[in-house]
DNA sequence: AACTATTTATAAGA
DNA sequence: TTCTTATAAATAGTT
């Protein structure tokens, strides 16, 4: 159809080969556009030109993906399969490690034994025990690290109150402001150090706060 | 284009649309083919009938599965996406939930513990110690149910015997077969059945396995 | 993008 | 379905 016939092999002229794209695909949308309406079929065609131009037709009754379910029912393939494949295998695996774990774990918390025989309970009861054994060291261990840690913050608190009392007393001797002189010589002497911060701070509050930080905060609940 | 103009609208005589697809459906193709072969184009064109029949062209430089690669591609949608990011999303989760799992599994074996209080450490023991406590039911519940049906096994086997030999002192007497009489003597009143048996094996052993079975095959390993 | 001579597709009928 | 054929539609080459 035309002013000549033409034989149907590649256009090697770019331009013609452009043009000729262009008109045809006008006409092949056409029809597919016709044979939609007047037969009631659904049509996709998509097309890429030779220079990776993109043009496509499909049926206004249906939706490229639901064109594409509707392809890959019919002919019984699955072209994403690679991509979903190995990702469901995954999922399957770690599936099945799960289910394995929560039963171990179970079997753990003394559920599910029922189809243990007896050397498998005793292998149980046996992990069990040393598993116990391990929590035990490890909660004295706790236990300890936290006695040992506020011993050390005692000490260190003794020997700073101390030094501070004695400072202090220094102080208030040169200054002549003696007070309440039988507290700070009992203080002096180290035997209630405690007492006499206590004593201290309703006096000087600021001050004593610069040097030992949050007193008695440590949370000694042991056992 | 034939012996009379027609609109393009639906074909209601379902054999004239059967007919005009079928013949446009030849021409559509024929023009896909054209196409690819003249401008050097990737066409696919995949349509179904009213009724349901399927019929694809593709260009032969291209599969389909890599021409929707392509697709998707120029087009910038996935339309995998949605399927694929629920299930990615569900992995994601999965994997999160192993994870827990085996750290748990992990204190549970004494491992893993540096990063729990004395507080956790104290309700690990506890459940620990729960759970050993059930473990521990349980494997005696099964050593006794074990105990139980193999006492049972053993006085029916008894009695089996002793009703053996019965019958065998009988049969014999009548046959006028009397054959270390003592021995039959003392089996018959059931002090000693085991014994008999063994007499009697080494004499009539097919009868014997007859009747009794594997012997002595019962498992009786306790703890 | 138009034009148009010619080829091609196809509607109707067999 | 397939063939025939008159006619509509598409388009190759041209402007």
């Amino acid at each position: 159809m035309g002013r000549g016939k033409i034989e149907i092999k590649r256009i090697e002229n770019a331009t013609n080969r452009q043009v000729t794209y262009s008109k045809r695909r006008n006409g092949i949308f056409k029809k597919a556009q016709e044979l939609t309406v007047l037969c009631d079929a659904k049509v996709s065609l998509i097309m890429f030109s030779s220079t990776g131009k993109f043009h496509e037709f499909i049926s206004p009754n249906i939706s490229t993906k639901a064109f594409f379910d509707l392809y890959q029912k019919t002919t019984g393939t699955d072209l994403w399969i690679s991509h979903y494949e190995k990702m469901q295998e995954n999922y399957r695996r770690l599936k099945e490690i799960n289910k394995k774990l929560r039963r171990e774990i179970r079997q753990r918390m003394g559920g599910d034994l029922d189809d243990l025989n007896i050397k498998e309970l005793q292998a149980l009861e046996a992990k069990m025990d040393s598993s116990l054994v391990a929590i035990r060291d490890r909660k004295y261990h706790v236990i300890k690290t936290q006695t040992d840690t506020h011993k050390k913050k005692v000490r260190n608190l003794e020997e700073r109150h101390a030094n501070l009392v004695f400072d202090l007393t220094k102080l208030d001797q040169q200054n002549g402001i003696v007070e309440s002189e039988g507290y700070y010589n009992e203080a002096a002497n180290g035997a209630s150090n405690l007492h006499a911060l206590r004593l201290y701070q309703i006096h000087h509050p600021n001050l004593v706060l610069q040097h030992g930080g949050r007193f008695g905060s440590n949370d000694l609940r042991l056992a």
